[in-house]
RNA sequence: UCCUCGGUAGCUCAAUAGGUAGAGCGGGUGGCUGUUAACCACUAGGUCGCAGGUUCGAGUCCUGCCCGGGGAGCCA
């Protein structure tokens, strides 16, 4: 297991982690931390401890321990804790090692938790979602998070992508602004909540070549699905002197690391979440490539009455990845279906070079890219096109006005991505605090 | 915004054809030398989402509203 120092400062001499339990066998050690469950034997007690690094059993025998053995024996769950004793290996106690407790200190003794040990629905469990963090299946869940994370960021560094953070408050909309949150901005009037990084990591690319952004984005989408939040993370790559082709290729590389470094790393954690991970040992250059007229094809085939010109629905895109093993890319859509942004397909003016990723098992897109149109004269027509001010997009239009190259990128879902690794039912359990349509508290 | 399902004890749910509101978990009390969401016994706990209506009688039927789940559209 990797041992990571979460200690700030180490008070008692022989003070140690859960996790680091193997290294003290035999000696007697201190731990901090929660009593995540309890059962009692009459003249046994086990308490389950959690101390953030890992969970173990503690036992306290009423002939051995000199302590208020009554009062450990009903110990409210989650009350916090200092524990002394003497380390085990133990078979039956989970990770392998028990605690034979001769000191326990209550740091204090919890209220009744709200949150049992049985089933609760989804409402009770998001209204208590600071405390339902605590559950062994969400710490699962964040540990892969942070490990996805860490990936996403090296996987960019070692390829020699410089980070840039785009600004939140933004007035050039990505997208459509209906849905934006929009908030009143001193004396400039409104401002909106970014929805994507890219048109900013656009100007960066011309300074430092390969960009990327990780942040929070907010979309203000009145959608309840499993796939929706409407604040949510996303990271995004942008890069000078890529074309569409050289895009996806970066992709399957990026996808692949990022999938294949977290399931390894994160074996036990995805266990624990019963995550069958042999579908993702898959995952591996080339994906899929499927071009929008062949989807529809395949649509039809289906039984799918879809229409050319239309985007593709969750139902299309479940029929689809259904049918293949590995991510696929959604290829040249029609113009009119996407971002002004996107540059327009050579040799068919109705299409752009953009694709959007699919998750197989029917998780869907997790990314959506694009080859960024370059031609200042195009890009203008576009934005007319869509009924956008050009007043607001003067800086973005400049860069096609000095030194303009092909240049694509594409964001990437965090949480979408997570729910796909830890074969979540619903992105809600993917981020600490999720917010949607009818939800912003805690 | 639309479609659909739901709201009964702290939590998860049950309640047959309208006829005295139940269980498991959690809480409390007691028991058990090693347990694995431990177990056993006893016990407390309810404005049946809210407001009207029908009825001798409504958790159950009707109307409106509120809150939530799933999905559509839209998107990562």
């Amino acid at each position: 297991m990797l041992l990571r120092n979460r200690r700030a400062w180490s008070p008692c001499m022989n003070e140690c982690l859960i996790a680091e339990f193997p290294l003290h066998e035999g000696k007697t050690v201190t731990i901090k931390g929660w009593v995540a469950n309890r059962r009692s034997s009459g003249k046994v007690s086990f308490l389950i401890l959690r101390d953030g690094s890992g969970i173990c059993q503690a036992i306290v025998e009423r002939e051995t321990f000199a302590g208020p053995y009554e009062e450990i024996k009903k110990l409210p769950l989650e009350s916090s804790v200092i524990a002394s004793g003497r380390v085990v290996a133990e078979s039956r106690s989970p990770g392998g090692f028990e605690l034979h407790v001769d000191g326990l200190d209550i740091v204090q003794k919890s209220e009744e938790f709200p949150i049992g040990k049985k089933e609760h629905g989804p409402d009770f469990l998001l209204n208590n979602r600071h405390l339902w963090l605590r559950s062994p299946r969400q710490i699962a869940i964040m540990r892969v998070r942070d490990a996805l994370v860490r990936h996403v960021r090296e996987f960019f560094h070692t390829n020699n992508f410089t980070l840039i953070d785009t600004p939140i408050f933004t007035t050039t909309v990505g997208e459509d602004s209906s849905n934006l949150f929009s908030l009143d901005y001193f004396d400039l009037g409104k401002t909106y909540l970014s929805q994507t990084g890219q048109l900013y990591l656009e100007a960066a690319i011309f300074g430092l070549g390969k960009v990327f952004c990780l942040g929070p984005t907010f979309r203000a989408e009145r959608s309840k699905t499993r796939r929706h939040l409407t604040e949510f993370w996303m990271v995004e790559g942008e890069m000078a002197f890529f074309e569409h082709k050289d895009n996806l290729e970066l992709q399957e590389n990026f996808v692949t690391y990022i999938v294949q470094n977290t399931i390894r790393e994160m074996a036990d954690e995805l266990t624990k979440l019963e995550r069958d991970i042999e579908p993702l040992k898959k995952v591996a250059p080339p994906f899929y490539r499927v071009s929008y007229d062949e989807a529809l094809e395949i649509l039809h085939k289906e039984g799918s009455d879809i229409q050319w010109g239309s985007d593709l629905g969750g139902d299309d895109e479940t029929i689809i990845t259904n049918l293949f093993d590995k991510p696929v890319f959604i290829e040249n859509y029609p113009k009119k279906v996407k971002a002004f942004y996107m540059k327009q397909h050579p040799e068919r003016p109705e299409c752009v070079l953009c694709a959007d990723l699919l998750a197989p098992e029917g998780y869907g897109e997790i990314i959506g890219g694009s080859q960024r149109e370059d031609n200042y004269d195009v890009l203008l027509k576009s934005i007319h096109d869509q009924k956008l001010d050009p007043e607001r997009y003067g800086w973005y239009l400049d860069l096609r006005k000095y030194g303009s190259v092909p240049h694509s990128g594409f964001g990437l879902g965090i949480e979408r991505t997570l729910s796909w690794i830890c074969g979540l039912k619903h992105v809600r359990e993917t981020i600490p605090f999720p917010r949607m349509l009818y939800r912003a508290y805690p």
